[in-house]
DNA sequence: TTGGAATGTCAACAAGACTGACATAAATTG
DNA sequence: CAATTTATGTCAGTCTTGTTGACATTCCAA
Protein backbone atom coordinates (compact mmCIF):
# COMPACT_ATOMS: atom_id res chain seq x y z
CA UNK A 1 0.00 0.00 0.00
CA UNK A 2 1.21 3.13 -0.84
CA UNK A 3 2.29 5.50 1.99
CA UNK A 4 -0.22 8.44 2.96
CA UNK A 5 -3.21 6.78 1.16
CA UNK A 6 -5.80 6.09 3.12
CA UNK A 7 -8.11 3.04 2.81
CA UNK A 8 -10.58 1.26 4.63
CA UNK A 9 -12.77 -1.46 3.80
CA UNK A 10 -16.35 -1.62 3.16
CA UNK A 11 -18.47 -4.66 2.13
CA UNK A 12 -15.33 -6.46 1.13
CA UNK A 13 -14.59 -3.47 -1.20
CA UNK A 14 -11.05 -1.32 -0.76
CA UNK A 15 -12.31 2.22 -0.99
CA UNK A 16 -9.83 5.48 -1.31
CA UNK A 17 -9.59 8.31 0.55
CA UNK A 18 -8.73 10.68 -2.26
CA UNK A 19 -7.67 14.03 -0.87
CA UNK A 20 -7.09 16.77 -3.42
CA UNK A 21 -3.62 17.02 -2.05
CA UNK A 22 -3.05 13.22 -3.46
CA UNK A 23 -4.80 14.17 -6.93
CA UNK A 24 -2.41 16.68 -7.26
CA UNK A 25 0.30 14.73 -6.68
CA UNK A 26 -0.81 11.95 -9.30
CA UNK A 27 -1.25 15.47 -11.80
CA UNK A 28 2.60 16.17 -11.41
CA UNK A 29 3.79 12.51 -11.71
CA UNK A 30 2.09 12.67 -14.93
CA UNK A 31 3.71 16.07 -16.14
CA UNK A 32 6.82 15.09 -15.58
CA UNK A 33 6.66 11.53 -16.54
CA UNK A 34 5.34 12.62 -19.80
CA UNK A 35 8.12 15.04 -20.09
CA UNK A 36 10.71 11.73 -19.62
CA UNK A 37 8.31 9.42 -22.07
CA UNK A 38 9.18 11.92 -25.25
CA UNK A 39 12.63 12.81 -23.84
CA UNK A 40 14.49 10.38 -25.85
CA UNK A 41 12.74 10.38 -28.96
CA UNK A 42 12.93 13.79 -29.03
CA UNK A 43 16.96 13.99 -28.62
CA UNK A 44 17.43 11.66 -31.40
CA UNK A 45 14.95 14.07 -33.82
CA UNK A 46 16.12 16.75 -32.92
CA UNK A 47 18.58 17.93 -35.90
CA UNK A 48 17.01 15.97 -38.35
CA UNK A 49 14.35 18.30 -38.79
CA UNK A 50 11.45 16.20 -37.79
CA UNK A 51 9.82 16.60 -34.17
CA UNK A 52 7.24 15.09 -31.99
CA UNK A 53 4.40 14.88 -34.80
CA UNK A 54 6.72 12.57 -37.52
CA UNK A 55 7.58 10.48 -34.42
CA UNK A 56 3.76 9.37 -33.71
CA UNK A 57 2.75 9.36 -37.51
CA UNK A 58 6.12 6.73 -37.72
CA UNK A 59 4.84 4.65 -34.91
CA UNK A 60 1.22 4.42 -35.55
CA UNK A 61 2.13 3.64 -39.40
CA UNK A 62 4.62 0.86 -38.19
CA UNK A 63 1.40 -0.92 -35.84
CA UNK A 64 -0.58 -0.93 -38.34
CA UNK A 65 0.81 -1.25 -41.94
CA UNK A 66 -1.67 -0.35 -44.65
CA UNK A 67 -3.47 2.12 -42.39
CA UNK A 68 -5.26 4.72 -44.55
CA UNK A 69 -4.81 8.54 -43.98
CA UNK A 70 -8.12 8.93 -42.28
CA UNK A 71 -7.57 6.30 -39.76
CA UNK A 72 -4.57 7.62 -38.71
CA UNK A 73 -6.48 10.90 -38.71
CA UNK A 74 -8.67 9.75 -35.76
CA UNK A 75 -5.93 7.81 -33.90
CA UNK A 76 -3.83 10.92 -33.82
CA UNK A 77 -6.61 13.48 -33.56
CA UNK A 78 -5.29 16.46 -35.25
CA UNK A 79 -6.60 17.66 -38.60
CA UNK A 80 -6.17 15.97 -42.01
CA UNK A 81 -3.88 19.41 -42.95
CA UNK A 82 -1.77 18.97 -39.81
CA UNK A 83 -1.05 15.46 -40.61
CA UNK A 84 -0.11 16.37 -44.13
CA UNK A 85 2.09 18.39 -43.92
CA UNK A 86 4.03 15.37 -41.96
CA UNK A 87 3.11 12.53 -44.58
CA UNK A 88 4.28 14.78 -47.15
CA UNK A 89 7.98 15.68 -45.94
CA UNK A 90 8.10 11.67 -44.46
CA UNK A 91 7.20 10.13 -47.96
CA UNK A 92 9.54 13.02 -49.95
CA UNK A 93 12.91 11.90 -47.76
CA UNK A 94 11.17 8.37 -48.40
CA UNK A 95 10.40 7.06 -45.14
CA UNK A 96 6.82 6.20 -45.85
CA UNK A 97 5.02 4.81 -48.91
CA UNK A 98 1.48 6.11 -50.08
CA UNK A 99 -0.47 3.39 -52.54
CA UNK A 100 -3.61 4.10 -53.89
CA UNK A 101 -6.18 1.65 -52.32
CA UNK A 102 -7.29 -1.67 -54.32
CA UNK A 103 -10.82 -1.27 -53.28
CA UNK A 104 -11.56 1.77 -52.94
CA UNK A 105 -9.07 3.85 -54.99
CA UNK A 106 -9.56 7.15 -53.12
CA UNK A 107 -7.93 5.83 -50.20
CA UNK A 108 -4.15 5.84 -49.54
CA UNK A 109 -2.91 3.37 -47.28
CA UNK A 110 0.64 4.11 -45.64
CA UNK A 111 3.74 1.74 -44.93
CA UNK A 112 7.32 2.25 -44.03
CA UNK A 113 9.64 1.90 -46.16
CA UNK A 114 12.49 -0.09 -45.18
CA UNK A 115 14.36 3.36 -44.09
CA UNK A 116 11.43 4.28 -42.08
CA UNK A 117 11.33 1.04 -40.26
CA UNK A 118 15.14 1.60 -39.23
CA UNK A 119 14.38 5.24 -38.00
CA UNK A 120 11.28 3.56 -36.28
CA UNK A 121 13.66 1.20 -34.66
CA UNK A 122 15.86 3.53 -33.42
CA UNK A 123 12.72 5.94 -31.78
CA UNK A 124 10.99 3.13 -30.35
CA UNK A 125 14.62 0.71 -28.79
CA UNK A 126 14.83 4.33 -27.37
CA UNK A 127 11.68 4.81 -25.41
CA UNK A 128 11.15 1.28 -25.00
CA UNK A 129 14.49 0.97 -23.37
CA UNK A 130 13.02 3.99 -20.86
CA UNK A 131 9.66 1.77 -20.36
CA UNK A 132 11.46 -1.49 -19.90
CA UNK A 133 13.92 0.00 -16.89
CA UNK A 134 10.91 1.89 -15.07
CA UNK A 135 8.90 -1.53 -15.17
CA UNK A 136 11.67 -3.19 -14.39
CA UNK A 137 12.22 -0.70 -11.29
CA UNK A 138 8.38 -0.73 -10.53
CA UNK A 139 7.85 -4.45 -10.70
CA UNK A 140 4.80 -6.68 -11.87
CA UNK A 141 2.40 -5.29 -9.72
CA UNK A 142 3.10 -2.04 -10.06
CA UNK A 143 2.93 -2.46 -14.04
CA UNK A 144 -0.60 -3.88 -13.74
CA UNK A 145 -1.82 -1.34 -12.13
CA UNK A 146 0.04 1.74 -14.04
CA UNK A 147 -1.85 0.57 -17.32
CA UNK A 148 -5.29 -0.33 -14.78
CA UNK A 149 -5.18 3.73 -14.09
CA UNK A 150 -3.94 5.02 -17.53
CA UNK A 151 -6.72 2.98 -19.27
CA UNK A 152 -9.39 4.52 -17.06
CA UNK A 153 -7.82 7.85 -17.77
CA UNK A 154 -8.39 7.94 -21.41
CA UNK A 155 -11.70 9.26 -23.04
CA UNK A 156 -13.72 6.67 -24.23
CA UNK A 157 -13.29 7.05 -27.93
CA UNK A 158 -9.32 6.58 -26.99
CA UNK A 159 -9.89 3.84 -25.28
CA UNK A 160 -11.32 2.02 -28.09
CA UNK A 161 -8.52 3.10 -30.63
CA UNK A 162 -6.29 1.76 -28.01
CA UNK A 163 -8.16 -1.48 -27.74
CA UNK A 164 -8.62 -1.93 -31.56
CA UNK A 165 -4.74 -1.09 -32.14
CA UNK A 166 -4.31 -4.29 -29.74
CA UNK A 167 -6.86 -6.79 -31.48
CA UNK A 168 -5.81 -5.29 -34.97
CA UNK A 169 -2.53 -7.30 -33.99
CA UNK B 1 -1.44 -9.71 -11.90
CA UNK B 2 -2.14 -8.64 -15.24
CA UNK B 3 -2.67 -10.88 -17.91
CA UNK B 4 -0.44 -11.44 -20.90
CA UNK B 5 2.37 -10.74 -18.45
CA UNK B 6 4.76 -13.14 -18.29
CA UNK B 7 6.64 -13.69 -14.35
CA UNK B 8 9.19 -15.79 -12.49
CA UNK B 9 10.09 -15.93 -8.85
CA UNK B 10 13.80 -16.08 -8.73
CA UNK B 11 15.30 -15.60 -5.36
CA UNK B 12 12.41 -14.10 -4.07
CA UNK B 13 12.09 -11.69 -6.53
CA UNK B 14 9.38 -11.15 -9.28
CA UNK B 15 11.17 -10.86 -12.69
CA UNK B 16 9.00 -9.59 -15.98
CA UNK B 17 9.25 -10.91 -19.24
CA UNK B 18 9.03 -7.13 -21.37
CA UNK B 19 8.15 -8.03 -24.68
CA UNK B 20 8.48 -5.69 -27.14
CA UNK B 21 4.84 -5.82 -27.62
CA UNK B 22 3.89 -5.48 -23.91
CA UNK B 23 6.19 -2.62 -23.77
CA UNK B 24 4.70 -0.91 -27.06
CA UNK B 25 1.12 -1.67 -25.38
CA UNK B 26 2.65 0.72 -22.72
CA UNK B 27 3.77 3.30 -24.77
CA UNK B 28 0.74 3.59 -26.46
CA UNK B 29 -1.26 3.65 -22.91
CA UNK B 30 0.57 6.73 -22.00
CA UNK B 31 -0.22 8.87 -25.32
CA UNK B 32 -3.77 7.99 -25.11
CA UNK B 33 -3.82 8.65 -21.34
CA UNK B 34 -2.30 12.24 -21.67
CA UNK B 35 -4.48 13.27 -23.94
CA UNK B 36 -7.37 12.68 -21.52
CA UNK B 37 -5.45 13.72 -18.97
CA UNK B 38 -4.81 17.51 -20.41
CA UNK B 39 -8.04 17.36 -22.60
CA UNK B 40 -10.14 18.58 -19.97
CA UNK B 41 -8.34 21.81 -19.10
CA UNK B 42 -7.55 22.46 -22.69
CA UNK B 43 -11.39 22.56 -23.24
CA UNK B 44 -11.66 24.98 -20.61
CA UNK B 45 -8.71 27.56 -21.79
CA UNK B 46 -9.88 27.21 -25.33
CA UNK B 47 -11.52 30.63 -26.40
CA UNK B 48 -9.94 32.25 -23.49
CA UNK B 49 -7.26 32.71 -25.71
CA UNK B 50 -4.80 30.98 -22.91
CA UNK B 51 -3.44 27.48 -23.77
CA UNK B 52 -1.50 24.57 -21.82
CA UNK B 53 1.45 26.61 -21.50
CA UNK B 54 -0.49 28.92 -19.35
CA UNK B 55 -2.07 26.67 -17.51
CA UNK B 56 1.15 24.87 -16.27
CA UNK B 57 2.24 28.20 -15.14
CA UNK B 58 -0.87 29.13 -13.12
CA UNK B 59 -0.51 25.70 -11.59
CA UNK B 60 2.83 25.26 -9.89
CA UNK B 61 2.60 29.31 -9.43
CA UNK B 62 -0.04 27.85 -7.10
CA UNK B 63 2.03 24.96 -5.64
CA UNK B 64 4.57 27.15 -4.71
CA UNK B 65 3.71 30.31 -4.10
CA UNK B 66 6.30 33.17 -4.33
CA UNK B 67 8.15 31.28 -6.71
CA UNK B 68 11.15 32.96 -8.67
CA UNK B 69 11.01 32.87 -12.98
CA UNK B 70 14.37 31.28 -12.43
CA UNK B 71 12.20 28.63 -10.20
CA UNK B 72 9.47 28.11 -12.42
CA UNK B 73 11.87 27.80 -15.29
CA UNK B 74 13.57 24.36 -13.84
CA UNK B 75 10.35 22.71 -13.18
CA UNK B 76 8.67 23.55 -16.41
CA UNK B 77 11.43 23.02 -18.65
CA UNK B 78 11.32 25.52 -21.34
CA UNK B 79 13.38 28.61 -21.76
CA UNK B 80 12.82 31.92 -19.73
CA UNK B 81 11.66 34.31 -22.72
CA UNK B 82 8.87 31.45 -23.71
CA UNK B 83 7.94 31.54 -20.13
CA UNK B 84 8.41 35.45 -19.82
CA UNK B 85 5.85 35.73 -22.68
CA UNK B 86 3.12 33.56 -20.94
CA UNK B 87 3.78 34.96 -17.54
CA UNK B 88 3.73 38.63 -19.29
CA UNK B 89 -0.09 37.84 -20.50
CA UNK B 90 -1.32 36.71 -17.06
CA UNK B 91 0.53 39.50 -15.18
CA UNK B 92 -1.24 41.66 -17.88
CA UNK B 93 -5.34 40.15 -17.51
CA UNK B 94 -4.25 40.53 -13.58
CA UNK B 95 -4.06 36.48 -12.61
CA UNK B 96 -0.67 36.55 -11.70
CA UNK B 97 1.34 39.08 -9.46
CA UNK B 98 5.04 39.77 -10.15
CA UNK B 99 7.10 40.93 -7.07
CA UNK B 100 10.76 42.02 -7.39
CA UNK B 101 12.51 40.35 -4.55
CA UNK B 102 13.25 41.94 -1.26
CA UNK B 103 16.71 40.62 -0.61
CA UNK B 104 17.99 40.09 -4.18
CA UNK B 105 16.22 42.47 -6.43
CA UNK B 106 16.79 40.88 -9.66
CA UNK B 107 14.43 37.94 -8.30
CA UNK B 108 10.40 38.82 -9.85
CA UNK B 109 8.38 36.62 -6.65
CA UNK B 110 5.43 35.18 -8.46
CA UNK B 111 2.06 34.56 -6.92
CA UNK B 112 -1.75 34.40 -8.05
CA UNK B 113 -4.72 36.77 -7.29
CA UNK B 114 -8.19 36.27 -6.60
CA UNK B 115 -8.60 36.18 -9.98
CA UNK B 116 -6.00 33.81 -10.45
CA UNK B 117 -6.64 31.24 -8.05
CA UNK B 118 -10.39 31.07 -9.45
CA UNK B 119 -8.94 30.01 -12.83
CA UNK B 120 -6.66 27.64 -10.99
CA UNK B 121 -9.57 26.34 -8.77
CA UNK B 122 -11.56 25.92 -12.31
CA UNK B 123 -8.58 24.05 -14.01
CA UNK B 124 -7.44 21.73 -11.34
CA UNK B 125 -11.34 20.91 -10.59
CA UNK B 126 -11.70 19.29 -13.60
CA UNK B 127 -8.48 17.60 -13.74
CA UNK B 128 -8.59 16.28 -10.44
CA UNK B 129 -12.33 14.96 -11.11
CA UNK B 130 -10.60 12.93 -13.97
CA UNK B 131 -8.13 11.43 -12.15
CA UNK B 132 -10.32 10.88 -8.94
CA UNK B 133 -12.83 8.85 -11.96
CA UNK B 134 -9.34 7.00 -12.61
CA UNK B 135 -8.45 6.40 -9.66
CA UNK B 136 -11.65 5.18 -8.18
CA UNK B 137 -12.43 2.90 -11.13
CA UNK B 138 -8.85 1.27 -10.93
CA UNK B 139 -8.57 0.96 -7.02
CA UNK B 140 -5.75 1.86 -4.82
CA UNK B 141 -3.36 -1.01 -5.25
CA UNK B 142 -3.56 0.28 -9.10
CA UNK B 143 -2.55 3.58 -7.77
CA UNK B 144 -0.08 2.69 -6.02
CA UNK B 145 1.50 1.15 -9.31
CA UNK B 146 0.77 3.68 -11.08
CA UNK B 147 2.65 5.87 -9.15
CA UNK B 148 5.96 3.97 -8.72
CA UNK B 149 5.95 3.25 -12.58
CA UNK B 150 5.42 7.39 -13.27
CA UNK B 151 7.73 7.94 -11.04
CA UNK B 152 10.42 5.34 -12.36
CA UNK B 153 9.61 7.20 -16.06
CA UNK B 154 11.28 10.62 -14.92
CA UNK B 155 14.63 11.77 -15.47
CA UNK B 156 16.51 12.32 -12.50
CA UNK B 157 16.47 16.38 -12.43
CA UNK B 158 12.39 16.29 -12.73
CA UNK B 159 12.31 13.44 -10.02
CA UNK B 160 14.40 15.70 -7.69
CA UNK B 161 11.80 18.67 -8.86
CA UNK B 162 8.79 16.65 -7.87
CA UNK B 163 9.61 15.90 -4.20
CA UNK B 164 10.92 19.09 -4.21
CA UNK B 165 7.47 20.31 -4.58
CA UNK B 166 6.24 17.98 -2.17
CA UNK B 167 8.66 18.89 0.90
CA UNK B 168 7.78 22.17 -0.18
CA UNK B 169 4.17 21.78 1.24
C1' DT C 1 35.56 49.49 -8.45
C1' DT C 2 35.19 46.88 -12.11
C1' DG C 3 34.12 42.73 -14.61
C1' DG C 4 31.57 38.65 -14.69
C1' DA C 5 27.46 35.99 -13.36
C1' DA C 6 22.57 35.86 -12.54
C1' DT C 7 18.01 37.43 -13.55
C1' DG C 8 14.66 39.02 -16.35
C1' DT C 9 12.73 41.59 -20.77
C1' DC C 10 12.07 42.51 -25.69
C1' DA C 11 12.23 41.16 -30.67
C1' DA C 12 12.29 37.97 -34.28
C1' DC C 13 11.66 33.48 -35.92
C1' DA C 14 10.24 28.28 -36.49
C1' DA C 15 7.45 24.16 -35.64
C1' DG C 16 3.22 22.43 -35.47
C1' DA C 17 -1.26 22.86 -34.26
C1' DC C 18 -5.72 25.16 -36.08
C1' DT C 19 -9.59 26.99 -39.51
C1' DG C 20 -11.54 27.91 -43.98
C1' DA C 21 -11.77 27.39 -48.85
C1' DC C 22 -11.24 24.74 -52.70
C1' DA C 23 -9.95 20.78 -56.18
C1' DT C 24 -10.11 16.08 -57.50
C1' DA C 25 -11.47 11.52 -57.87
C1' DA C 26 -14.16 7.75 -56.54
C1' DA C 27 -18.08 5.72 -54.45
C1' DT C 28 -22.93 5.84 -53.34
C1' DT C 29 -27.60 7.08 -53.73
C1' DG C 30 -31.90 8.58 -55.89
C1' DC D 1 -27.31 8.74 -65.40
C1' DA D 2 -27.09 12.84 -62.23
C1' DA D 3 -26.37 14.43 -57.78
C1' DT D 4 -24.36 13.83 -53.48
C1' DT D 5 -21.17 12.16 -50.27
C1' DT D 6 -16.63 10.55 -49.01
C1' DA D 7 -11.51 10.48 -48.97
C1' DT D 8 -7.76 12.88 -49.89
C1' DG D 9 -4.64 16.72 -50.99
C1' DT D 10 -3.40 21.64 -51.15
C1' DC D 11 -3.16 26.75 -50.39
C1' DA D 12 -3.41 30.59 -47.34
C1' DG D 13 -3.59 32.52 -42.92
C1' DT D 14 -3.64 32.43 -37.79
C1' DC D 15 -2.38 30.99 -33.01
C1' DT D 16 0.32 28.86 -29.37
C1' DT D 17 4.49 27.79 -27.80
C1' DG D 18 8.82 26.67 -28.40
C1' DT D 19 13.61 28.57 -29.98
C1' DT D 20 17.94 32.11 -30.25
C1' DG D 21 20.01 36.67 -29.97
C1' DA D 22 20.54 41.10 -27.94
C1' DC D 23 20.20 43.80 -23.97
C1' DA D 24 19.28 46.02 -19.21
C1' DT D 25 19.63 45.55 -14.43
C1' DT D 26 21.42 43.80 -10.25
C1' DC D 27 24.56 41.33 -7.39
C1' DC D 28 28.95 39.64 -5.98
C1' DA D 29 33.71 38.72 -5.82
C1' DA D 30 38.47 39.65 -7.23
Amino acid sequence: MAEGQGTSTVGGQALLYLTDEQLRQGIEAMFFAYRGFTADPDRILEGMSYGRAHHRAIHFIHCAPGTTVNNLLAILGVTKQSLNRVLRTLIEDGLVESHVGRSDKRERHLTLTEAGRALEQQLSDAQRARMRDAYRKAGPEAVAGFKTVLEAMMDEDMRRAYHALREGR
